[in-house]
DNA sequence: ACCCATATGTTATGATATAGCATTCAGCCG
DNA sequence: CGGCTGAATGCTATATCATAACATATGGGT
């Protein structure tokens, strides 16, 4: 569980992205950088339009079909996630992660962590397996009231 | 797992819903009843203005928010589910359940089967728990290849 | 210089969902 | 009865989310 991140967070974050893409033989260019950055300062789920007027430069605003290459580039690389339940994007904490997303949505202050499944997810498989379904992706998105919220209420 | 229904599954879910409904002090209006029916029979994940295409009736086609309304009324009550990495509906496999989905999802032929987490949450909910967080609903969305599937490639 | 692949820009449109207000209808109370 | 009320539905308009299809760069290899 990450919370705000530092300067020093954000950049590390970057830095990983940098070296996961050269791994995978793909370029992190300006503007996908930019959109991590965008990502990453927000610190929380991120909505692609929202973005999209943060990237609004010298020449007029940006089209959507930008922010959706971005995005799609990030998530292929496991740098950013989508909150389906929210119509959302999400820097991912852990630098990347591709397999599986679990995701706590506080319902009051919209606040999203990105958590560790722990052996959950290994059950999970395990007893679709038995099924014969064969899984290549799990997302989880779990919603409720985080420590801060449930303490005010 | 439940596969396809068969006529008589399909009625034993609309009286269930209807038992639901009266417990609960609401109403399975035609309406709301139709469109149960329509995603029961589609016995897969059901796109809203599909279904709405197949409302159309006498005085014209029907509009969005009618549809819409439905939906949310059966989900309320857990007779339907969202599946929120497609978009789409589905009947509650299982006459209803509000507090948790799990489900698994065909990426080549996009059959939907509702499954059972068994412990899986159980383990989840406790995690949360110990950083704070409180879980009112849990959704699952794992997608893979389905038996038949896995066999065909 | 040329070609090619990859990335980005741009226009248009498609797909999904909701706000806000009008209408209907059933139950109920004076 | 007559009118009130609340729940459900109808309807118009519009907001929000996302992609198809084609045009334009840009950089590397030969």
């Amino acid at each position: 569980m990450v919370h705000a991140h530092s300067a020093r967070d954000r950049a590390r974050l970057v830095s990983e992205a940098e070296r996961l893409c050269a791994e995978a033989g793909e370029t992190l260019t300006p503007l996908r950088r930019r959109v991590l950055e965008l990502l990453i300062a927000k610190d929380g789920p991120a909505k692609a339009y929202d973005l999209l007027a943060e990237l609004d430069g010298e020449s007029g605003p940006a089209k959507p079909p930008t922010i959706y290459r971005a995005l799609d580039f990030l998530m292929k690389l496991g740098l950013a996630h989508k909150i389906e339940s929210l119509n959302a994007f999400v820097a991912c904490d852990v630098g990347a992660c591709a397999r599986a997303t679990i995701f706590l949505i506080c319902d009051k202050c919209g606040r999203t962590d990105e958590f560790d499944a722990g052996h959950a997810l290994v059950d999970l498989g395990e007893a679709a397996r038995k099924d014969g379904f064969e899984i290549k992706h799990t997302m989880i998105e779990a919603k409720g009231l985080c420590a801060a919220c449930k303490q005010a209420a």
